[in-house]
DNA sequence: AGCGTAATAAGCAAATTTGACTAAGCCGGG
DNA sequence: CCCGGCTTAGTCAAATTTGCTTATTACGCT
């Protein structure tokens, strides 16, 4: 819950504030939070004592917004979550690997084509990055270490990058997939590697 | 949901089999499924008619097991998935980025510290995928593709490991995080940095 | 002056995920 | 021989997330 974070940081705001900072650290990406969830995050979050809802105000006859101030409780327990964060090493789910695992049931050239691909984005969003990092609007109104996240991301995109063409490579060298043991007994059947079996695809 | 893929590959399972490959992958870390969502996912991929309930035994009095096969449908939205997320680049949200982006809120010398802890919890989960890249269990009876895996995870780790290390480097030279322009201004005011206001902290 | 679009501020039902729980069979040790 | 613990197979309620909807006001354009 890094919702806590922002209302410890922003004192007092209501739900919409909450949400147009999300959205303008375009963090729906990288956090784990919808605008959706925003108002049921702070409800709980008030349940749990953490938040304290300190007003409601009403601007004409649009919806009333309440606005929030984080407890010493909550205060707290944030310290803990960052720390939680800061110390400890989370795999986070990543549906690509998911799908590379699925590597025998594509095509070659297709998964060969589809890593250089991959490559390209990811050398293209290089890119995008590196600008907004050497950008003026980057580099005067925001805080350094918002620069050092785009490093972060950098140093991961290339590692990744020089990945996917080694392996594209390897794909197309046609080198089997099966371990150097069993080589013969297949196993894998039914997947589309260099013999698709025609079987029951008359619609 | 790869939960589908699975069972293409395994053809006719039942949910209990589904739940054992997965965890003896450790998909719950990678992929987004917990055993308890296996099951709703199996019906839910029913109801949709990519899965075919092929038949349900008993063994003595346990409960029931129901057999499960891909229909022809099913077949087709899996290669859509599939290849979705072959081509496409998706950001996956990491919950320690959402952390640093709090780095104003730790104390310099906690944060660096924090770093190079990250740094040497890398270099030894490092240390162990190779050791077991290079185990003969990998090599003769896991398809090639899985050392492939490891590799992306050894060449992701590499990446972050070398920036936790620069980044605790430029923390503890004491640089000022606010941008070049607005030093003066303080703004982010209450975060513990060089100077913590001791606030409310009598209890 | 009128009209369409964007911004403001949330609410809600439905879909998903999670983590804990059941309850019987099997196996080895004392 | 019988007790405890592991495996088998799956269920279920509760917590979370998602995406869509509502309803007013401000703004820009012609």
């Amino acid at each position: 819950m890094m919702i806590l974070g922002l209302v410890r940081w922003m004192q007092p705001v209501h739900g919409y504030d909450v949400r147009r900072e999300l959205l303008s650290w375009s963090a729906d990406k990288w956090a784990n939070v919808q605008p959706g969830s925003i108002y049921h995050a702070l409800r709980k979050l008030t349940d749990e004592g953490l938040l304290r809802a300190v007003s409601t105000e009403q601007v004409g006859a649009r919806p009333a917004r309440t606005t929030y101030e984080v407890t010493a409780k909550g205060v707290e327990e944030f310290e803990t979550l960052l720390r939680a964060q800061w110390w400890q090493l989370h795999e986070v789910p990543d549906p690509f690997v998911a799908a590379f695992s699925f590597l025998p049931a594509m095509p070659r050239d297709e998964a060969a084509a589809a890593l250089r691909n991959r490559a390209n984005l990811i050398r293209a969003g290089i890119e995008s990055m590196r600008a907004s990092l050497e950008s003026d609007w980057v580099r005067n109104t925001k805080p350094v270490h918002v620069g050092w996240m785009f490093e972060l991301w950098l140093a991961r995109a290339e590692a990744e990058m020089g990945w996917c063409g080694r392996i594209a490579e390897r794909i197309e060298s046609g080198v089997s997939y099966l371990p150097a043991s069993m080589e013969q007994a297949e196993g894998w059947s039914g997947w589309t590697d260099s013999a698709a079996p025609g079987e029951d695809d008359a619609k």
